[in-house]
Order: C-alpha cells, then sequence, then structure tokens
DNA sequence: TCCTGAAGTTAAGTCAACCTAATATTATGA
DNA sequence: TCATAATATTAGGTTGACTTAACTTCAGGA
C-alpha cells in the first residue's frame, strides 16, 4: 500500500506539508529553501511525488500533497514530533540540535521503536511512576557523570 | 581531522572491523556477504577506503584497516553497541530488531544525543536513581498503554 | 604439474539525487 | 500596458552506490 520512500523523497512531503501548514500553501521557492537544494531539484522530486501520486501541481502552480500524500506526510511529520519531544523533554537537548537530530533520526527510526521512545516519554514526564522527578534527576545525574568522566 | 563519511562507508569499515574481530582477517567475499552486496560493489569501496587513507590491501589480499581507519570503524562500532544496549535494555526490544534499528540510527545519531542515551541507560539500569525497577516498571506501562490506546 | 573452482577484479551500465545555466512563465509596479 | 523581477521549468552534466557479466589470479587436489 504505502510505497517505500527515500529520506529525501520524505523529506519533501515533511516540507511541503509544513509549508501548506504555516502558509498555506506550498511553493517551489519555499521548499527549495526549507531543504536547501536548488530549485530545479524541487522541481525533479516534485514530477516523482507525482508519478507516485503523492503530489498535485497545475503547471508553474502551488504543490498539494493527495490524500496519500497527507497520510505519508503525516507519518514524517508524526515520527520527527515524537522524536524531538523525547530528545527535549526527556534527554534535555535544547530544541535547536534535538529538531536537527529528529530530522535525521526520523528517516532511520522502526515504528517499534519509535512506539517505545513515546511511551518512555510518558512515563517519565507522567505520574505514572511515583515520584521521580525526571528532568531533574536525570540532568543533575548528567552533569556528575560528565565530571567523573573528565576525571 | 577525520573526514566526513557516509553511511555506506561507515557500514564498510563496521563490517571489516568486526570480521577482523571475529574471524581475525577480512575477505571481500565475506565483507559482501554481511552488507549484502556484490562482491564487485566491496571492490569499489575498498578502493575509495583507500583512497581516503582508512584501508589498505594488497592486490587479491585480505583487506586491513589503517590506523585512522580503525578510529573511524571504532566510533562506528562505539555508536551501534551504544545504541543497541539503549534499545535493548531500556526499551526492552529483541535483541535482532534491537541491532537492525542501531544499523540505521548509527549513521544518523549526533555525538551529544548518543552520550545523553548512554548516560541515560547508565542511570535506569544503574542504582544512581532510588529503588526503581526500571525494565519491570516500564514493561509493565508499556504493555497497559498498549492496551489502553486499543480501547 | 596443471586444471579447476573459488575469490578478486574490471568493464560497462543503471539509477537517484543533486547541480548550473539557459529558458519560459507569471506577476507587479511605474 | 508592459518591462522587469521573481519564480518555475528544462537541458545537460556530475557523483556515489549499486548491478551483471566477463576476466584474471590463486590455491589445492588428481
Amino acid at each position: 500500500m504505502e510505497p517505500e520512500l527515500s529520506a529525501q523523497m520524505e523529506d519533501y512531503l515533511e516540507a511541503i506539508e509544513n509549508l501548506c501548514r504555516d502558509d498555506g500553501v506550498a511553493r517551489v521557492r519555499d521548499i527549495a529553501r526549507r531543504i536547501e537544494v536548488s530549485t530545479a531539484s524541487v522541481v525533479g522530486a516534485i514530477r516523482t511525488l507525482k508519478e507516485k501520486g503523492l503530489a498535485d501541481q497545475e503547471p508553474y502552480g502551488y504543490v498539494r500533497l493527495t490524500e496519500a500524500g497527507g497520510r505519508a506526510a503525516a507519518s514524517v511529520v508524526h515520527r520527527h514530533e515524537v522524536l524531538q519531544g523525547f530528545l527535549e523533554d526527556v534527554l534535555g537537548l535544547d530544541p535547536e540540535a534535538a529538531s536537527e537530530d529528529a530530522c535525521r533520526i526520523e528517516h532511520a527510526v522502526s515504528p517499534e521503536t519509535l512506539g517505545r521512545l513515546g511511551a518512555m516519554a510518558e512515563f517519565l514526564l507522567g505520574d505514572a511512576h511515583g515520584d521521580l522527578d525526571w528532568p531533574g534527576e536525570f540532568r543533575k545525574f548528567f552533569v556528575s557523570r560528565k565530571r567523573r568522566k573528565k576525571a
């Protein structure tokens, strides 16, 4: 059903989805800026997304996702959000770094692992575990561990 | 200093390193089997590793890593081990799945995130946190959460 | 010794993803 | 309205990673 997509195609889908959400529409130019490729590359990518039935575009017009494209994009965005949440809230990375890492890991992580990472965040940040202050405890541990390693 | 390596080149380094460790030597044929590519691909990859000063090989002979190649390989292996440990011992994935995920994520994870994942495993599996039985507690939570979601 | 099969190599081509430069279309403000 | 700037597209080329098929080299047994 859902076709296998390369990391690159997933990036294009994600960019289109996010632009549509933020700006209402997705222009070739803006997609290129987000992904940091040339507009020619975007045009090429859109052609293959069209062939796969994931995107639509009238000549010289805006890019839109099809039903299937929207579903695929939602999957990528979901992976990104779970990962970013985990990296930021559980591991304590700053948002910038968390987003960059999420951008790369989102193409590599399995559904199983993603699900467990999400569950772990829920567990540690919620109140299911008793009275453990996770972010605080871990931060303390992490800092003292660093000191320990340096020695 | 250390040159930027593609995920593929990292895979070749890792395979060579592991074969040397397990079998004492690394043959083209065995590298090909590990990575699941043709021997011709391995020959090509070794040529580029040689050009980068990471591998040595006399014609028709065994493949060995140079000093620099060994360092690069160690970095990959280290990433793999930390990730696999985390996925297996903290998230509770079975070893097979953990290894496969580690193989993909190892090329995407930042040093910062890797360090924190390692610290987290240490924290949760060690005895620094009080009396929380992590694997057990998380497993319970994960199972009941699944049931909750299904409903 | 030599011949034969396994292992390594080379040749030639495919494919995906990118690029630059040139061209086409659209949109805008004077 | 129409020149010009901005945007989209096409043409043509590069690179990395892979393939199959043909070839060399090597090592062991009859």
